[in-house]
DNA sequence: ATTGGTTCCTGCTGGC
DNA sequence: TGCCAGCAGGAACCAA
C-alpha cells in the first residue's frame, strides 16, 4: 500500500533511471486506470527528455523538457519496475497497465493490479491548480510542518483524529499504516476528537509522524503484499512496525513489561483497521 | 460545511 | 478439498 515512504523510494528508484533519458515510447494497456489516461499521452511524451522527478504527497511528478509534468499516483498496487537497458525482460505480466521505453533502452512497466492509480498530463505552470494537488495539507516532511500549524488544520474538526490525519487535506502523504504508527509513538488514542490535538499533542505528533517517516525512507518503505521498488527489492520498514497488522500482540514498550499481556488491540474507524495500544494511547 | 458511508478493483484468506 | 463471502485500502463521490 504504498503511502509517502513507498511513494517516495519509487521516486528515487525512477530518477536513478529516469533523469536525462528521453521517452522514446509510452504504450498505455488500457484505457483506464481508476480514471481515464489522456489519450494522447503517448504522442505527448514520446521524443521528450525526463528532466526531473518531484514529489507531492502521495503523487509522482515526472518533469517533461517542453514544460509537461507527468502526475503518477501509484493507488493502492501501483508499481514501477525498471528494467535496465540490456538487463533481462520477462514476459510483460497481467496488470502491466503502461510501458515506458527510453532511448537508452531502458524499460519501465507501471503494474497496478487492482487499478486504483492514476495518471495525468499537465503544463509545469498548472501543477498548483490540478484537481488532484489543489487541496493536498502540507507537506508532513517539509519545513511548513509543525506543531501550530496541524493544531490550527484540526481546530474544531469532531472527527477522530485517526480519520483526520487520513484526509489528505489535512496533512498529506499518511495512509492507515504510517497513521497508526505514528499515533502510537506519539501516545495519543486512534479515538481521540481531533479538536483536542492541540499544543504539546500537536507538537509531539508532529514529531512522530516525521519520525516515523523518515525511519520508514530508511528503511526502503513496507512491503506488504504488493510494494516493490523500482528495481524489484523490498521494502523492510514493515519489521519495525510497532502497531499495525500485531493484533493481540505486545507493543514494543509493553513488551519491556515482564508481567504485560497482549495489548494491542484492532478496531475500525471509517471503515478501516485501527491498531493501537491500549496501554499508551490516550 | 463537515463527516460518514459507498464505490471502484482484484487477489487472498478463512470458514463451512 | 473446494467454493465463496468477506476483507484489504486511496480517495473521489454522494448523502445526510
Amino acid at each position: 500500500m504504498p503511502e509517502l515512504p513507498e511513494v517516495e523510494t519509487t521516486r528515487q528508484g525512477l530518477l536513478a533511471a529516469l533523469e536525462g533519458q528521453v521517452l522514446r515510447s509510452v504504450e498505455a494497456r488500457v484505457p483506464a486506470l481508476r480514471f481515464p489516461l489522456p489519450p494522447d499521452l503517448a504522442t505527448r511524451l514520446a521524443g521528450r527528455k525526463v528532466t526531473g522527478i518531484d514529489r507531492r504527497a502521495k503523487y509522482l511528478l515526472v518533469g517533461i523538457e517542453d514544460g509537461q509534468v507527468l502526475l503518477i499516483h501509484l493507488g493502492m498496487s501501483g508499481r514501477m519496475r525498471v528494467f535496465p537497458a540490456g538487463g533481462e525482460r520477462p514476459p510483460l505480466e497481467k496488470h502491466d497497465h503502461v510501458i515506458f521505453q527510453t532511448g537508452g533502452g531502458t524499460e519501465i512497466r507501471f503494474n497496478d493490479t487492482r487499478r486504483f492509480g492514476a495518471m495525468d498530463l499537465m503544463a509545469a505552470d498548472a501543477v498548483g491548480d490540478h484537481p488532484l494537488l489543489r487541496d493536498l495539507g502540507p507537506e508532513p516532511l517539509g519545513n511548513e510542518f509543525n506543531g501550530p500549524v496541524l493544531a490550527a488544520r484540526l481546530q474544531g474538526k469532531r472527527t477522530p483524529i485517526k480519520s483526520a490525519l487520513l484526509d489528505q487535506k489535512i496533512v498529506a502523504g499518511l495512509g492507515n499504516i504510517y497513521v497508526c504508527e505514528a499515533l502510537y509513538h506519539a501516545n495519543l488514542s486512534p479515538r481521540r476528537s481531533a479538536h483536542t490535538v492541540q499544543g504539546a499533542r500537536a507538537e509531539r505528533l508532529v514529531q512522530a509522524i516525521r519520525q516515523v517517516l523518515h525511519q520508514a525512507i530508511a528503511a526502503g518503505g513496507s512491503s506488504l503484499r504488493d510494494f516493490r521498488h523500482a528495481d524489484g527489492e523490498l521494502g523492510y520498514f514493515q519489521h519495525q512496525f510497532a502497531v499495525y497488522g500485531r493484533e493481540s500482540e505486545r507493543c514494543p514498550r509493553c513488551a519491556q513489561d515482564a508481567k504485560s499481556t497482549g495489548c494491542i488491540r484492532r478496531l475500525v474507524q471509517s471503515g478501516r483497521s485501527t491498531f493501537y495500544c491500549s496501554r499508551w494511547q490516550r
